[in-house]
DNA sequence: GCAAGGTC
């Protein structure tokens, strides 16, 4: 180690320039340090004189910012238009120092020159490690005899740093070599699916929801897109809620001791008929005997201390502050110096942490200082040390206070940290809530989706692409865009935008890191699973066609070349007079005629989804006029039409042509939207309709009303919520049950989508009424009781024995997602009928609550027979 | 014009 008592020069490199100044105030004891610019402005460098085990040594100390270089394709595969996107998954990379690194590169340069040694006080994480590889390149490349070491340390304690510049190790390759590859398939993964995406979709759709959308850039990242996938999982499961009534049995007892509340055992029953006959037992005997007292204490724990992902939780929960802006008002603490570093993982405090003297700095405080002083008086017994949260970065301590401050003259009221409190309540049937920022950020870190500095970049960038809203409670929702996406991919059934591939992703870097995967291992097989992932997508790209058709027109830009066949003329446009109408084939297989003036005129008439071909012929049609409109050739699939019909018909699109109707009605036209109006009730209602040749309000054709045009259903702005509700979200009417006020929405699920009902908007109301059961007969509230309950949902007291399975609509491919939540709540409720069968074999509910054992029914018989129903609750079966 | 990860 000793050279002979002549002193080495030493370049000490960390991570960010605070890091340099404390390890060089620490070793330097800030005696005799000398303070020098270096090339960049934030990377100053401090000298001093050190001795490292005997070895004495000048000491220059300087730093870099994060990363120096960053990982790019060679310049030709650069421009978006210069290769294949799938060429990226092979195309060569390197890493490249970017312009607003090159000064901290040169200083390195410069430094290294002159120095026989390069200590590396990166932080001890993988990431730390990738950039020590980063700097030992640069200074290696021009002083090739340095001898390179890595310090090790957790915190920036003198006892630590000191142990560690006496104790260095070397570098760990592996370690390094996990960032590496992570690096590496970010780039290719996001880079080529973003290019595919951008410019398949871009300039195929109007996306005027997001102004210009020339320039959109419909970016995929392995991280980006869970997160949006988070989102749009949780809209979609509040859009499928279907609420269901159900009923309590609440009992109170006065005496002279004062009110007591006994709660039913089971909570509440979803059947009527089961709950009133309950409740009539009860009533008939009205006496009971309390037989147990159960006591029971709850505990309150207090959190653990805070970390990165805390942090911005809590400020956005009592602050309403988004991640990114609690990240910068953060930011801007710890360079002030009043909280320690904020981006860290760490929850617990080290051994060696003086708490008290943390608390003692906020004696002076007007409005916590005397809690502080409390806190402090071992009198007072409320002190207790903070508990473990398990998680230590090795590098960072908890967010804690540093310095004292009664709050400064240029802090805005967001630099102010005062506590408060919120609870959530949720009914049983109400729908879950959208997700908070503060959920979604839950939702991130259990999947290990980014890193506690990254999470709030990730959220922003959904916003930033237009994926995703945040409302004025920071709420998520998708935005028709991100919803389109989700839904394009999931119907290639490729879960791109569930965390998965990023969990496994994170597994095989663990892997490298810990030397038991090699780089080139982990590389070569998840870029080849990516690459085939991607190649298939590509095949499959109809499918993201026809989830943005749900949402957006198709643009002028290359709707015409997207369109196959000619285009052969039928009639003249009757809306326009001046275009013709063209027989087309959409991309997705279905025909229709419309007409060659869009998009100024948007005239069209979609055809049966069941017309497997379809040709102009020159026979003209002898009724309908204004003449000639000619007749069109058409064969049906035989498995989408009525036994009745013939697969082949020469029709017309004029209004006379009574079996295009018909079969336009029975199989629905070639939309996206699920064919409505199937039933017979329904069918024969339209048919009149039609037969009085009414048109669409929307585009004038017949064959559907406003509810179902297509032209709606498509068109860019309004298609989210004309395709759910006209009237969506509206108050209306007053809720029967506790005065607020009730919405109208609309179900979406298998059994009653469409169907509209009234919805309590009032927290912990679950009122809610069927809007046809007010629309009929005597009008609102005619077939309501004086409870306010619908008849129609007592009706539906049955449903326990007479399940029906969801009709699945093969169709609309789009909409699968959604069908598998509605099966997933049949599923759980076909359990819960399963249960019920195994306790009372071979008989319905109504003949177990009918027969001589009806006095012994109860919750308690059910109990005893299945030991897994005990304290069981319909929430449990959901759970 | 693309990813995610550092940090100013």
């Amino acid at each position: 180690m000793s050279n002979g008592g002549r002193s080495i020069s030493v370049l000490n490199v960390a991570e960010k320039p605070s890091v340099a100044k404390s390890v060089a105030t620490i070793l330097s004891r800030n005696q005799g340090m000398r303070i020098r610019e270096g090339r960049s402005r934030y990377n100053k460098i401090f000298e001093f004189n050190y001795s490292i085990r005997g070895q004495p040594c000048r000491m220059l100390v300087t730093s870099v910012t994060g990363h120096v270089m960053e990982l790019d394709f060679d310049d030709r595969y650069r421009k978006w238009h210069s290769c294949d996107p799938a060429a990226l998954f092979e195309a060569p990379v390197r890493k490249i120092v970017p312009q607003d690194k090159l000064d901290i590169k040169r200083t390195l340069e410069e430094e290294s020159r002159r120095c026989q040694w390069l200590v590396l006080w990166l932080d001890c994480d993988r990431e730390g490690e990738n950039i020590a590889f980063e700097v030992i390149d640069i200074c290696t490349a021009v002083n090739q005899r340095l001898t390179i070491k890595r310090a090790r340390f957790s915190a920036l304690i003198e006892r630590e740093i000191h142990e560690s510049v006496q104790n260095l190790v070397e570098p760990n390759q592996w370690f390094a070599h996990a960032v590496d590859a992570r690096q590496e398939i970010d780039l290719r993964i996001g880079a080529s699916f973003t290019r595919f995406q951008t410019m398949l979709l871009r300039d195929a759709f109007v996306i005027d929801s997001v102004g210009d959308d020339r320039n959109l850039v419909l970016s995929y990242g392995p991280c980006q897109f869970p997160t949006l996938g988070f989102v749009v999982e949780r809209y979609w499961e509040v859009q499928s809620h279907e609420p269901e009534e159900f009923w309590t049995i609440n009992c109170n007892h006065r005496s002279e001791e004062g009110l007591a509340t006994f709660n039913w055992m089971r909570g509440h029953l979803f059947d009527y008929t089961c709950a009133i006959i309950i409740y009539e037992m009860c009533i008939q005997e009205p006496s009971a005997t309390v037989t147990k007292v159960r006591q029971q204490e709850k505990y309150k724990y207090p959190p653990h201390p805070l970390n990165t992902i805390e942090l911005e939780k809590r400020a956005s929960r009592y602050f309403r502050m988004s991640s990114e802006h609690t990240m910068k008002v953060a930011e801007e603490l710890y360079q002030a110096g009043f909280i320690s570093y904020p981006r860290t993982e760490t929850d617990s405090f080290s051994a060696r942490t003086n708490l008290q003297a943390i608390v003692q700095e906020q004696l002076e405080h007007p409005v916590w200082g005397s809690y502080a002083q409390q806190l402090l008086d071992p009198g007072s017994g409320l002190w207790r040390n903070p508990s473990n949260g398990g998680h230590d970065d090795k590098a960072h301590p908890p967010i804690h206070p540093t310095k004292f401050s009664p709050g400064e003259n240029n802090w805005s009221q967001d630099h102010h940290f005062v506590p408060t409190t919120l609870t959530l309540d949720s009914g049983v049937t109400r729908p879950p809530p959208l997700l908070s920022e503060a959920d979604l950020l839950s939702c991130m870190d259990k999947a290990g989706i980014g890193t506690d500095a990254t999470m709030h970049d990730h959220i922003k960038k959904l916003l930033d692409r237009f994926y995703v809203t945040k409302d004025q409670n920071t709420r998520f929702s998708p935005t028709n865009l991100g919803e389109a996406l989700v839904m394009g991919y999931d119907d290639m059934g490729y879960k791109l935008w569930k965390p998965n591939l990023r969990s496994m992703m994170e597994f095989d870097m663990k892997a490298v890191s810990e030397g038991s995967k090699s780089k080139t291992e982990v590389l070569q097989t998840c870029l080849q699973q990516m690459k085939a992932c991607f190649i298939d997508a590509r095949l499959n790209k109809e499918k993201l066609f026809e989830a943005m058709s749900v949402f957006f027109d198709r643009s002028n830009r290359s709707v015409r070349e997207d369109q196959h066949g000619t285009g052969e003329v039928v009639c003249l446009c009757q809306l326009c007079n001046q275009s013709n109408m063209v027989l087309k084939q959409s991309r997705d297989g279905n025909f229709m005629v419309s007409c060659l003036g869009y998009p100024l005129c948007r005239n069209v008439v979609w055809l049966p989804g069941s017309v497997s071909e379809a040709a102009i012929t020159s026979s003209v049609c002898n009724s309908c006029t204004p003449r000639p409109i000619h007749m069109i050739q058409f064969k049906f699939r035989r498995s989408e039409i009525p036994p009745n019909y013939n697969v082949d018909h020469l029709g017309c699109i004029g209004g006379c042509d009574d079996i295009l109707r018909q079969l336009t009605e029975i199989c629905g036209t070639g939309s996206r939207m699920p064919a409505r109006g199937r039933g017979s009730t329904q069918s024969q209602s339209t048919a009149q309709t039609i037969s009085r040749q009414q048109m669409c309000t929307n585009c004038r054709q017949t064959g559907h009303s406003l509810g179902d045009c297509p032209s709606v259903v498509s068109a860019a702005s309004h298609s989210r919520t004309r395709r759910r509700s006209t009237h969506d979200g509206e108050a209306s009417v007053p809720c029967s049950r506790c005065g607020a006020s009730c919405t109208v929405r609309t179900a979406n699920t298998a059994n009653n989508r469409g169907r509209k009902f009234y919805s309590c908007q009032a927290q912990g109301c679950n009122f809610f009424v069927w809007a046809d059961s007010l629309d009929s007969g005597t009008g609102g509230g005619g077939r309501r009781d004086s409870n306010g309950v619908s008849s129609r949902g007592r009706g539906r007291g049955s449903r326990g024995s007479t399940f029906v399975s969801p009709k699945i609509d093969t169709r609309t491919q789009s909409m699968n997602t959604k069908t598998r939540f509605l099966e997933e709540q049949w599923k759980i409720k076909k359990q819960f009928q399963l249960v019920l069968s195994r306790v009372f074999p071979g008989r319905t509910l109504e003949s177990i609550l009918g027969d001589g054992g009806r006095r012994e029914w109860s919750s308690s018989t059910a109990d005893k027979a299945v030991p897994s129903l005990q304290n069981r609750t319909w929430d449990d079966d959901l759970a």
